[in-house]
DNA sequence: GGCTTTCGCTACGAGCCGTAGCGTAACTGG
DNA sequence: CCAGTTACGCTACGGCTCGTAGCGAAAGCC
């Protein structure tokens, strides 16, 4: 829904006149995402991915208000796609697949040299913080809920009762996992694979289980 | 020694002829800082920076490669002055206070909105990623090495025999403290409090003596 | 058919990049 | 002290990207 074609604002379209072409959509958007693969982000210019495309840059211009609000919107599509957390039947064994299947979208190239960058960006762009938070965070963080909720259930976590104290340690769960597999993958620059997934679960689950 | 002013590769002076300005080096990275400070990474420019530092664009060509390269550089400074790991007297602690300080470094606007982009423009350069690890990364990750022998010291962690699996542990460690420290500050754009410092460091050291 | 909006296209001023070329300044070795 | 070497400040330049404006044509709604 969000992430797809949809333009910045709210899409304004009054109900008249020509629409606009959801085809050129995907296509500006694919673009987008093969001139990361083979630019990366500080080469990437909209003048390129127009031509790929195959349309105006004026249109492209109509539609994003610049590079930045562009790839996260191409960057989402891939998450939205590639992120859900099948029940895996423990706590542990759940970490360990989402760390794989974020640590799996964050090698490939187009969101690798993409994602930390958007970051960096938004830290002097509310409106484009708010963007990525809507269009990718959130769907992680949402993956940390539903995790949390099965464990519950499984009796591997307790209950929290207090509403606010629950959402800090969903907050700082989700920032220890999502943190360390960016980390790992970005300014380590080492693959995140099984054996480490592995650690990386026993050392949360452990830390989560410790107090209780 | 590594981040102050020494350029690119290992400063090739012949011996003879004028010597570099040191005092241009520090003119040209106090000035790089105070533009990422004004203007933030994706507005900051070399002829700006030349400007602000009295100095020709060319002097400022002659001893970075470019913007990235300086921008690292310019950040290691802040890192070697405010990166040190003071004996708490317990694990915990120590803990604690490595994630405020290093979340204090990372509230400060100058890197706040360079240190990623760097990462990001890292992941297409290797020259560079090499660059950001020996002037940033490795420092931090000698508090985590210093931490860990502080507490096996005290007994509070066990001795690992395999060297290779004790260093898999390290750096399992560092990315988990740095990265959930970074995705706190950056992407979830929230402070890193007391409180948020004391749940994080007992969740960490929850982990690492659950299993021992 | 008239209204509205988007489309592709071309063209443009503006800004930044990175380099070249020059004459001058600073330091070293003979 | 002088010749050699290197860094410096300054100016100028071609090349690229940006983001916008203006046009005629196309594609929908009433």
């Amino acid at each position: 829904m969000t992430s797809a074609g949809t333009p910045a604002h709210g899409t304004r379209h009054g109900r008249t006149g020509r629409p606009r072409s959801a085809e050129a959509d995907r296509a500006i958007l694919d673009a987008t995402r093969d001139a990361l693969v083979e630019l990366g982000w500080s080469k990437l210019t909209l003048g390129d991915v127009a031509a790929r495309a195959g349309v105006a840059k004026t249109t492209l211009y109509r539609r994003w208000a610049g590079k930045n609000e562009l790839v996260v919107d191409a960057v989402a599509a891939l998450f939205d796609e590639h992120l859900e957390l099948p029940d895996r039947g423990g706590l542990q064994a759940d970490v360990e697949g989402v760390v794989r299947q974020f640590a799996a979208l964050l090698e490939r190239p187009e969101t690798k040299t993409a994602l930390m960058a958007v970051v960096a960006e938004s830290t002097r762009d509310p409106a484009l913080r708010e963007r990525i938070r809507t269009a990718i965070v959130d769907r992680q963080k949402a993956l940390v809920l539903l995790g949390r909720e099965r464990a519950q259930a499984r009796g591997e976590l307790p209950v929290e009762t207090d509403p606010a104290a629950a959402a800090r340690t969903a907050d700082l769960i989700f920032d220890v996992i999502a943190g360390a597999v960016v980390h790992r993958t970005l300014v380590s620059a080492e693959p995140v694979d099984g054996a480490w997934a592995r650690s990386f679960a026993a050392l949360l689950v452990g830390g989560l289980t410790a107090g209780a």
